[in-house]
DNA sequence: ATGTCCACTGGAAGTGGA
């Protein structure tokens, strides 16, 4: 009858954000948070005041820029990579992986890509090449996984509140959606589009030009789910007041819920009744 | 082009990244 919720939260600096992160883990009580811009050194993870909310953490951090973790509340994560295969020589901290109970648990943080062209779309791309790549293992796996993170891709524009003054940013351009599209095809569910067919959900809204206010959003944080994980979903939302605070982080928190249940079959019943009425539309 | 925010350097305001 338990269940489990999932997470997924760009904080934009977890120094900055730290009241922001332990009222949300307070208010939400996630089983499992993946974060994403920690902008700061491993060192400067501040793992006392998450032991203090209740987690355990494993993170990979970077100077200035990306850094990446996975929170856990009664449960211990155990890290199992702590970089996306296929190149040695990537630098940045934008991948981090763990077993959490029965579960994987894939935390990235996709490159933006600005400008476009360019040689920082260039390694948007090859990181999502890898990422494919990876994610077609982890999908065969026979283990449920969570895919989850900021994609740094509006799917569709039906993702985001209009396209037109986004038309050459590196989030919307054919290829990126075309690597996307290819990682779904591979039988991934992503989890808040598979609830919501018909709503206009935003997980992301620019700090530029009263976006938030006006509700100027865009998609870009998903919780992808492989058939063992889909077959568990519950329920899916984003925790829009944590975009309403002071000095918010420019992204929401996303979220899924999976039967804790082992029973696929179990899960999937409860899924059909339920996962309509589970939680008010995320709009 | 612009808008805003975070982190870093250097010790103020400018830069890079998003």
């Amino acid at each position: 009858m338990t269940s489990l919720k999932i997470a997924t939260f760009n904080v934009n600096g977890i120094r900055a954000r730290l009241p922001h992160l332990l009222r949300w883990l307070e208010r939400e009580q996630p089983d499992i948070a993946c974060l994403q811009e920690l902008k700061a050194v491993s060192e400067g993870f501040p793992i006392l005041d998450i032991r203090a909310a209740g987690y355990d953490a494993i993170w990979h951090g970077q100077r200035s820029w990306n850094g990446v973790a996975i929170l856990t509340k009664g449960a211990t994560p155990v890290e199992i990579r702590r970089a996306l295969p296929g190149d040695p020589d990537d630098d940045h901290s934008r991948y981090v992986e763990a077993e959490v109970g029965d579960l994987i648990v894939g935390c990235l943080y996709l490159p933006n890509g600005n400008p476009q062209p360019g040689p920082k779309f260039d390694y948007k791309l090859r990181w999502f090449e890898r990422l494919i790549a990876h994610g077609a293992e982890l999908y065969a796996s026979g283990r449920p996984v969570v895919l989850a993170g900021d994609y740094n891709v509006v799917p569709t524009d039906f993702d985001i509140y209009n396209p037109r003054s986004w038309l050459k940013d590196a989030l919307l351009q054919p290829e990126s959606r075309e690597c996307y599209r290819r990682l779904l095809a591979q039988g991934w569910t992503d989890a808040l589009r598979k609830l919501y067919p018909e709503e206009r959900i935003y997980t992301f809204w620019d700090y530029f030009r009263q976006s938030w206010q006006r509700n100027a959003g865009l998609r870009i944080d998903h919780l992808l789910l492989n058939a063992e994980a889909a077959a568990r979903l519950l329920a899916a939302g984003v925790d829009r007041w944590v975009r309403d605070q002071e000095k918010p982080s420019d992204h929401a928190p996303t979220w899924v819920t999976l039967d804790a249940e082992t029973s696929a079959k179990t899960a999937r019943k409860r899924a059909g009744t339920q996962a309509r009425t589970a939680a008010p539309a995320p709009t």
